[in-house]
DNA sequence: TATTGGCACTCATTAACAGAGAGTGCTAAT
DNA sequence: ATTAGCACTCTCTGTTAATGAGTGCCAATA
C-alpha cells in the first residue's frame, strides 16, 4: 500500500516533527533523510501522502504535520526493529535498592508508587502503575473493626500487601465478639484464595450455625464485593506536575484533558485490561483512545510483574512524545521489577 | 491611620476588583461607591493610598489593583460585621444524608472527602480537609498481617474510622502466633488510648515475658511512631482540576504553584496546626503565606468535627476570590457537619 | 483648606499595513 | 519519473496611527 519512499517519507516527517517540534518542510526531508532527491520531489510525494490522510498542515504553505495514523506506522516501525535497551538501566536497580527513607522493603503500593515516580522524572510525562482484576488475587486476610453501634469498617488485606478499606452500617447492632467470630469463618475459607473462587461458597459456609446472623452476612459480602470487584483496578500515578513544563501542554485545555482522564479511570482500565490478558506492549495514540477528549495524547502500557502480582505500568504523554525513548524505559523498568522479584523469591 | 473615608476607598476598590476582576478607576469609585465627591478627590487620595501601599498600578495610568494589605483590610471588615448564613445551607444538609451510592454511613474519610467535594462545587477553588495531630486521636485497633518471611503488614485504625498501614521487614523471621501474641498486648495496652499517651509505657510493656523478641519490637514501635507521628496530618483534598476553568489561573505557573503546594502540604500544615489551636478562622493572604510560591494566593481556614474527632476545613483560591461568599460557605460547612454530630450521638 | 474642573500625558489595545521568510503547487523542461 | 523555476499563500514581525481609560497636576472655587 505504501510504497518504500512513501514509508520513508512518513518516517522521516514524524521523526523529524518528534525531535523539533515544528512541521517538516519538504527541503529539511531531502536534506536529513532522504538524501539525493530533490525538494520537488518530495513535494508531491507528501501531496499524495496528505490525501491518503498521513500528513495535515496548519495552513496552505506550513510543512506538513503528522496525524495519528503516521505515528501508528511510526510506532509500528519501531516496534519491530530491535530496540536498544535503555542505557540507563543499571541506575534503575540502584533506584530500586535505594531506600526511600529508612524502610527499604515494602509491600505492592511502595514499588508501584516508585515505579510512577520513577516514570515521571526520566520521561517528563505521567507515569502510570495499574494492579489489576482484584478479584483474582490471592486474599491476605480480611479484618472487621467494631466502630460502635452498628458502625463497622472491614479490611481487606490481598497477597503482595494492597490494603482496601471501606465504613458500612449493619443493619442492626451486634456484638464485638461475634463480629470477630465471623472474620474468622471468612478467613478461615478466604484466606490463600482469590474472591473470585471463594464468592460463592463464602455466604452459606460463614453462615453455618450461625444463622441469625443472616443479615449481617449478607451486608458484609456485599461490601467485599463492592470492594473487590466494583473497584477493579487499583491506580497510582504520578508526575501531572511535571507535564505543566512540558511545550505540549500550555494549553490548559490538554491539562485538563489528562486530569480528568487520570480521575475516570474507566477507559484507561479498558486498556490495561487489554494488556493484562494479551500479556504484550499496547500503544494507543491519538484518536485511537476511546476517549474524544484525549485525542492529542497517547497511552502506552506494558504487562509487569510487583511482589508476585500482575500488574501493568504505562505512562500518557502527548501525541508527539519520544515513543522509542519511552517505550524502552518502560521496558527497562519492567526487566528491573522483574529482577527483583526472582531476587526476593530465592 | 486611616480616615474614614479611607478605608471607604479600600473597602470600595477591593470590592470593585472582586467583583468586576478589572482595576477600579477614580470615576468607577464616585459613581458606585463614594456618592457626592468628583473623581479628583478620589484621585487624590488614591495617591495617598498607593504611597500607603494599599494600591499599586500595572502601568501609570491604569485603575488601582488592591494589595495583600488592602484584601487583609477588607477581610478584616468582613470579619467583624456579621455574615449573612450562607443561604443554601438546607442543600448542604440534603448532601450530608444523600448517599453517594448505597451506602450511606461512612468514617470520617468519606465526610472529609464529601466536604472537600462540596467546598469545590460551591466556590470552584481548591478544597481542603485535614485531620490533624494523628498522635492525639484514639487508637482502635493495631494489627499485624503477617505477609511471609520477615516482611509485615502494619495497619492502625484510628477513631473515627482513620486507617493507616505500611510494610516494613523485621530484623528477623518470626512466626505468625508470636506476631499475633504482640498484636494482641499492643492492642491491649493501646486501644482506647492516643498514641501520644501510651508511646513511653507500651514498649516495656509489650516486651514482658517476650524479651527474646526486644528487635522486633523495637521495629514494630518505630514504625507506628513512623506512622502515626512523622505523618502528622492526613489532608484530602479535591478541585485541581476546577480551578483550571477559573481566569485567574490561567497561567500554568499559577497552576503549578497550588499543585506543589498541595503535594508539599507542610506549609499546609502549619496553618492547619495554627488555626486548630486557636479554634479560630484563619485567612492567610498572598504574601502572609509561609511559601514564596503561592504570594499570590489566598488561604481559608476554620476548624470543625468530624466523627468525634477535631478537623480543619479550607480552602486555597485566588487572591482575588470573594472572600464573604468563601467564608460563609465554610461557615455553614462546619454547621452541617455539627448537626451531623449531634444527630449520630442521639 | 478641602474640593473640583480642566487639561496634558501615559499606556494598553486594536487595526491596518508592509516586508521577509518558509513552504507549497503547478508547469514546463529534462 | 524527476526537477528547476516561479507564482502564490500564509505566518510572523515590526511600524504606525487611532482610540480610550485613567492618571497627575494646577489653577479656580466654595
Amino acid at each position: 500500500m505504501l510504497t518504500e519512499r512513501q514509508l520513508g517519507i512518513v518516517l522521516a516527517v514524524v521523526y523529524e516533527y518528534i525531535k523539533s517540534g515544528e512541521p517538516a518542510g519538504s527541503r529539511t526531508i531531502t536534506k536529513k533523510y532522504i538524501k539525493g532527491l530533490s525538494p520537488a520531489t518530495i513535494r508531491n510525494e507528501m501531496s499524495d501522502l496528505e490525501d491518503m490522510d498521513f500528513f495535515y498542515q496548519t495552513h496552505t504553505s506550513s510543512g506538513r504535520l503528522p496525524t495519528a495514523k503516521a505515528y501508528r506506522v511510526y510506532v509500528d516501525s519501531i516496534m519491530q526493529r530491535s530496540r536498544t535497551p535503555f542505557m540507563e538501566a543499571s541506575m534503575l536497580e540502584k533506584e530500586f535498592y535505594q531506600p526511600s527513607g529508612s524502610r527499604s522493603t515494602g509491600g505492592i503500593e511502595e514499588v508501584m508508587e516508585r515505579v510512577t515516580n520513577m516514570i515521571v522524572r526520566l520521561t517528563n510525562c505521567v507515569g502510570i502503575a495499574a494492579v489489576p482484576a482484584l478479584g483474582d488475587i490471592e486474599i491476605q486476610r480480611i479484618d472487621f473493626v467494631h466502630m460502635g453501634g452498628s458502625s463497622v469498617l472491614l479490611i481487606v488485606v490481598l497477597k503482595g500487601g494492597l490494603v482496601y478499606h471501606n465504613h458500612f452500617t449493619l443493619p442492626y447492632r451486634m456484638s464485638p465478639n461475634l463480629l470477630e467470630e465471623l472474620a474468622r469463618r471468612i478467613n478461615t475459607i478466604a484466606s490463600g484464595r482469590n474472591w473470585n473462587d471463594v464468592r460463592q461458597v463464602l455466604y452459606s459456609y460463614a453462615l453455618t450455625g450461625l444463622e441469625e446472623m443472616e443479615g449481617i452476612c449478607e451486608t458484609a459480602m456485599k461490601e467485599m464485593e463492592n470492594l473487590l470487584i466494583l473497584k477493579n483496578y487499583r491506580f497510582f500515578s504520578s508526575g501531572a506536575q511535571q507535564i505543566l513544563k512540558l511545550p505540549d501542554f500550555q494549553e490548559i485545555g490538554k491539562i485538563q484533558a489528562i486530569l480528568s482522564l487520570l480521575e475516570e479511570e474507566k477507559y484507561l482500565a479498558d486498556m490495561v485490561e487489554q494488556c493484562r490478558v494479551d500479556n504484550s506492549l499496547k500503544v494507543s495514540i491519538g484518536n485511537e483512545n476511546y476517549s474524544e477528549q484525549i485525542k492529542d495524547n497517547s497511552i502506552i502500557f506494558l504487562p509487569a510483574k510487583a511482589c508476585g502480582q500482575q500488574a501493568v505500568i504505562g505512562i500518557i504523554g502527548p501525541l508527539r512524545m519520544d515513543y522509542e525513548r519511552s517505550i524502552s524505559i518502560l521496558e527497562g523498568i519492567v526487566a528491573a521489577m522483574e529482577e527483583r522479584e526472582n531476587e526476593k523469591t530465592t
